[in-house]
DNA sequence: CCTTGATTTGACCAACTGGTCAAACTCACG
DNA sequence: CGTGAGTTTGACCAGTTGGTCAAATCAAGG
């Protein structure tokens, strides 16, 4: 293990690589189907080297989904309450849009572990995204209150906006596959600013 | 292995209730992270048992998901080029979100394998999903060319109905943590209707 | 260049996992 | 009720996996 003093370059270096290979391989074959060996082998390490940096595979685990946490909740914290209602959601929108084109694979690793019941996310949901999420949707409500943007539910909405953009991260494969050459995203931004203007924009 | 003979009553009971139990586990697990020994308790055999009628975790895996996919596209299918385009849309969302409700292990069993980027998928979905998905592609576009629904690329719009709709299974964990009390389907049939009717009532 | 702490590794271990097998048991039917 | 096919299981095996450890190697300051 290596000592609580100020780190060594070479302590940066290798647990930065870890915790990038971490990132591959959770993500792409979920906890249990990834292996120390292979995060190891995708870091340029040995596994007991490996292991002399991170006390366990899930410790790696932990200290991943830590980071990607506060960083994944961002473009929402950004809503801005004083700003144009609409022009807010659209701009937070294509924040989440492009998080899942640039961060595919920290969406997927957060996909991997609600789909599979979130058994070590549960308590993080419940608290920090909880909490943001009842602020958020007072806020989304009181625009429609307002009669700034058109009535809808409004954690659905958030919902909505997840499941909409995230998509396109999470199910890449499928989305590719079925697209043939054209990229997604090419088209995703204007389609999903469409969408969002046609429903929020208030009715006359 | 049972006989090439007509099934008898035990073995009709036990591989249903095989299969059953491996949609438990697998939907909640992934295939990597569930075990033969977890499939077996669950159906309430032993593992030998188990293996005496299937030859391996695999072959469960792979009767689980032939089985699936055929009824998986049923709602897409029954997308009629005859019917009325908006209410089509909207009666298609409605089933999807029906499957959402009823069918949730099924959903989240998909969802597992396309984050983990289809590796045991790839050719069934290039194959057969390709092909309905180009013709009801095709069928959108008609009906968005005929002035019947407002234009938007109708694959993106595949996307988000699929995407929507299974939401509300796949992140169940985090859906429900979010919603409190409210059951998530109590909203979200209104929600989606709202939402792509807005979308694609014709502008006047 | 030498010492001391940091880093790396080969060898190893125990638990788990998918799968096998022969023997035992059960059931349906003549 | 006997018999043969169908069913069940305990014991076992080989490969994998997370993790340990002592010994070897390396790096940096004195």
């Amino acid at each position: 293990m290596p000592s609580d003093r100020a780190p060594t370059r070479i302590q940066r270096k290798n647990r930065a690589a870890i915790l990038e290979a971490a990132l591959d391989v959770f993500s792409s074959h979920g906890f249990r189907g990834s292996t120390v060996d292979q995060i190891a082998k995708a870091a340029g390490l040995s596994k007991p080297n490996l292991l002399y940096y991170f006390p366990s595979k899930e410790a790696i685990f932990n200290e991943l989904m830590a980071g990607l946490l506060d960083t994944w909740l961002d473009p929402l914290r950004a809503l801005d309450p004083d700003g144009e209602p609409l022009e807010e959601i659209l701009a937070y929108v294509q924040r989440k849009l492009q998080m899942s084109r640039d961060y595919p694979r920290e969406s997927r690793l957060y996909a991997n572990e609600i789909v599979q019941g979130a058994p070590r996310l549960h308590d993080v949901i419940a608290a920090d995204l909880n909490v943001l999420v009842e602020e958020k949707a007072h806020l989304l409500q009181g625009w429609m209150d307002a009669g700034r943007i058109n009535r809808a539910h409004p954690k659905h909405l958030l919902f909505s906006i997840w499941s909409l953009t995230q998509h396109y991260a999470d199910f890449d494969a499928q989305v590719r596959t079925l697209m043939g050459d054209e990229d997604p995203f090419d088209a995703a931004p204007q389609y999903l600013e469409t969408l969002y203007r046609r429903m929020l924009t208030p009715n006359i």
